[in-house]
DNA sequence: GTGTACATGTAATCCGTTACATGATTCC
DNA sequence: GGAATCATGTAACGGATTACATGTACAC
């Protein structure tokens, strides 16, 4: 079966994340997500893992089995044939949409006017650390790329980096916020 | 009619944006959210502006009247005692969520491996100009909001400037990769 | 008189989440 | 025995977009 419907980005990622590894079940590839995805790109949730699966298994672009996992069979999926040049093809042939950024944060100060200044060092103070984590979780990440010996993860380590700098470029932000804020 | 389902951050961002002024017409509300929601916060769509009033107006949150403008008659939104108590309480009580990102770029170069690094470099310098351009953007909008004289757009500014760092952040973040991808 | 901006909506659809449901396996 | 993790789904819902539809006002 292969209709031809264009996929969202979103499949065209949990496709990706195939593309790096034989056979994973949607659940692997959850974590997958989790651990790359999660950085750049909202992670699906679990649920919609699977009706990705499920779409792409319609189109062909993936294929099923049955392994046997100890007592019980669980389910993989591998990236077919016509999967990855579809992969390919969407990669060459499309352009990247503009980034989405909803910046929750942001849309509160910009409404600052209507609350204490206090509330709002709070939030921005609150935001910092999320930023933290999430570049620990990162750097985390990154670390686990070095032991790559035939350059798998090549451009991984180069997204990563790339992350790292996002987030510390978001630290600074907030930094600078949190003095303008200060005096007034 | 106050029925007092929570709304979304969409909906407390048309509101926001009624709290500059004293009323606005859903077309522009449009405006308003397309030079300064955008830079941070995706500006809803226009289907959506009119929906998302149509329920503030439902539960009492806005009020709206016909305004003779020349020949026909428009309609004006205006935010409600309620409505700005809502919005208080909301910006007050409730902590933003974290951004949320879709950098479908980054997604590109995390699957770098089944593309030619030429195709990357092209889609990296894109990404480029369109940074430049929304700073571009970003700069005139921040300098009409010089003229201020009873600091109505103070918070404005703040944000505005915080996203021309960001933008800038992001440009360098390109540079980076441009040379990285350089000798691939 | 024609195109652009102003102005207002409806309908179909999609992307994605949360909640619900279930059960096996493993570790303590 | 119980908790956490692995594992797989369905259903309801909501947020948001695109496409469709319509019409006025104004500038060139």
């Amino acid at each position: 079966v292969v209709s031809s419907q264009p996929l969202s980005p979103t499949a065209y990622a949990v496709l990706g994340l195939l593309s790096f590894e034989p056979e994973l079940t949607g659940y692997e590839l959850r974590r997958r997500a989790d651990s790359t995805l999660r950085f750049f790109y909202a992670a699906p949730a679990m649920s919609q893992i699977y009706s990705e699966l499920e779409r792409l298994l319609a189109t062909g672009l993936v294929s099923a089995r049955e392994v046997p996992a100890g007592q019980r069979t669980v389910r993989t999926y591998r990236i077919s044939r016509t999967g990855s040049a579809a992969l390919r093809r969407w990669l060459e042939e499309t352009d990247p949409e503009p980034p989405v950024l909803k910046h929750h944060l942001a849309l509160r100060l910009f409404l600052g006017h209507l609350v204490p200044p206090e509330r709002l060092r709070e939030q921005v103070a609150a935001h910092r650390e999320w930023c933290a984590r999430m570049q620990a979780d990162l750097a985390a990440v990154r670390a686990g790329l070095e032991d790559d010996p035939d350059g798998t993860w090549r451009y991984a380590r180069i997204v990563a980096d790339w992350g790292l700098a996002y987030y510390q470029a978001e630290l600074d932000g907030m930094a600078r916020l949190t003095s303008e804020l200060e005096h007034m």
